[in-house]
DNA sequence: TTGATAATACGCGACGTCTCGTCTAGTCGA
DNA sequence: TCGACTAGACGAGACGTCGCGTATTATCAA
């Protein structure tokens, strides 16, 4: 089956403007009042060239998310060597983040997303938290010997973003201590102080 | 401040009908595709008698969970004297009603209407984890010496909840085990194995 | 005690608005 | 000439508000 096809090809300038709206009008108004419409108008795109590459504004979000428009780098995982000082920098920086409501739009309405898709539901998990930088520093850890070897890192990890979550939904404010309490319940006796 | 009013009172009758038939289209078509006017059809209402004593539909769901119609006694924590077991079959038992397209749905709808709603999420966090059975019990074990006096119980609490919440979200098939390893993390050296 | 009156909850359903996803129609570049 | 593009009309469906007519209840005069 020969691919040559007349006529032009998909537009590269539409494409990024679609994605780029779409992050805009995401982190701005949040998941419940983005919409086909308004994501056009604020392309300078037709309705119909959004439908004809995504199929949902969840499918639109997912892509933002692949292509990394959604994520601050102030979600990045740092490394200092010590992993317990990381995992409460880090859970302290994400605590602060949702105190700004900036930060709790964005993270509440990626919740909303993934609920309606799966897609999103799975970059998120991997992109934010298990997949990409929480785990990998944590195996890095038992490979150092700063946690027991079979430390179930992967559980760990789940805990660890899952009460980020449930502390967005439940939107308590965060106590003083609180990141150190939750590293203390989820490194327990894994870590060799 | 005379609290006599003239004319006639609440009906009890459309209250109940309007929560019965929002809890039943709740768990039946989940809450994207949950309406108004599904709502006042189905409970056989008019709709403004629903805008009337609640100002949107996640209201209504907040208070199905406040009078305890979303949830089965499935979700019960059992107390068998090792909390370690304890919290061991009760994720599991969570984890099976996560496999049932039934449990999937409506655990994923009420994550997202407390995406939407502080008195969900916060009624979600207390409700079902959190403020009644889980914490409780964890306490309990502290009392009984099974956890360490300083175990931080609500940080193990919500990274257990978030962990269930994170699942639905990733829709990743459940791990044999992972009931398990998930208490083993959660729990470490604060447990007195 | 009785009946008139006023206030108000109710079911019903029309209204205007918004967004959806589909559909033409016309333009333009490879 | 083909196909992606912008523009926008279209029907469907849900939103939240409004007014209608009826039913129910407290107040008060006779």
């Amino acid at each position: 089956m020969s691919e040559h096809r007349q006529g032009p090809v998909r537009s590269e300038a539409a494409r990024v403007a679609i994605l780029e709206a779409t992050a805009r009008l995401f982190q701005i108004r949040g998941y419940e009042h983005l919409t086909m419409e308004g994501i056009a108008a604020e392309a300078g795109v037709g309705k119909q060239t959004i439908y004809r590459w995504w199929p949902s504004r969840a499918a639109l979000v997912a892509d933002c998310l692949l292509e990394g428009r959604l994520f601050s780098e102030r979600f990045n995982f740092p490394n200092t060597g010590d992993i317990r000082t990381d995992l409460v920098s880090w859970l302290g920086n994400v605590f602060g983040i949702l105190e700004e409501p900036a930060g709790e739009l964005l993270w509440r309405s990626l919740i909303a997303a993934a609920t309606e898709n799966e897609a999103v539901g799975r970059r998120l998990y991997e992109s934010l938290g298990i997949g990409s930088s929480l785990v990998p520093r944590l195996r890095a850890a038992v490979e150092a010997s700063d946690l027991r070897a079979d430390a179930p890192v992967e559980e760990i990890g789940e805990a660890l973003m899952g009460a980020l979550i449930l502390r967005a939904l439940s939107r308590l404010p965060t106590q003083p201590g609180s990141a150190e309490r939750l590293v203390d319940a989820v490194l327990g006796d894994s870590s060799r102080r």
